[in-house]
DNA sequence: GGCTCAATTGAAAATTATTCTCATTTAATA
DNA sequence: TATTAAATGAGAATAATTTTCAATTGAGCC
């Protein structure tokens, strides 16, 4: 069950399953259409049921399985929220960071890493040999800011 | 059943806990020299066993409620790991980062902030106002280096 | 040191989140 | 279109977290 159109989210996807042998199911492809038309980080439940209005039934542990392997491809990633909770939004390219709007959970991309031209040399002094970093911002969007 | 000797760590708890109101109690402090000695980053659990050798039988719920309330008062920091585990680490202040060892979860301060200079002009002009971060640091400790 | 009281805890139940198992289905490729 | 390994669904199993409420305890006061 394929469907006719596809939004170049989801071409991507495909691309990166198909690199990989990785097979481009239905449910799959589901997941980046409900994250990425969203625009806004999803949680688990949130995705499952997306998935669900455009499938029908559909195995939670298939949206688990699915996550796992996207945020691996660094077609999804998953964010944390300062309540504890976490979610999960598209993401295409390994090294993007992102923008969550504490208010609507929106995600923004934020291509220019800020930390990527930090100079750790203070730290790697003593030893420490910094290898990988994880950013995430908190802020409003302009939505949500006008709403208020 | 208080102790007679106190780590500086541990006096920094209790005088956050006096300002706010709340009780200094000795699963309270546990968690503090748990985390402090441990130098790493620990799971729930991890401090559920550290404070059951330092006071025996020791609620669950206690450690999940200590940890809720000392990440608000910034005396722990909850770090997430690439594999969607999280752990808490010490942290005293709010505003400090972390690295940490991907090998042995050991954790080090990073007092600069990364972040901090960044220039949000090009983020911001769309709309988007920054309100705080979170940054992590991955990579290897000497030790960890050593040993491989 | 003992008294009082609100805050805190423990224990277990309840809830929520995640993973596992295995029989069935499906996408890719020939 | 037949083949086959990969992927899915359903539900059981496990793990993680929160809730509830009676019992305990720390802090301030005498």
């Amino acid at each position: 069950m394929m469907k006719k159109f596809e939004c170049k989210q989801e071409s991507y996807a495909k691309e990166v399953l198909r690199e990989k042998g990785l097979k481009s199911t239905a449910q799959r492809l589901a997941v980046v259409h409900v994250l990425h038309t969203s625009g806004k980080s999803l949680s688990v439940g949130e995705i499952h049921d997306g998935v669900k209005d455009m499938l029908g039934a559909t195995g939670l542990a298939t949206i688990y399985r699915t996550l796992e392997m996207f945020e691996d491809l660094g077609i999804v990633k998953r964010l944390h929220f300062p309540d504890g909770r976490h979610g999960y939004a598209f993401s295409q390219g390994e090294h993007v960071h992102h923008m969550v709007c504490v208010d609507c959970r929106g995600v923004f991309d934020f291509p220019e890493c800020p930390v990527e031209s930090f100079d750790y040399a203070s730290v790697e002094k003593q030893g420490f040999r910094v290898k990988d970093h994880f950013v995430q911002l908190f802020g409003q969007c302009v939505k949500c800011a006008e709403a208020a």
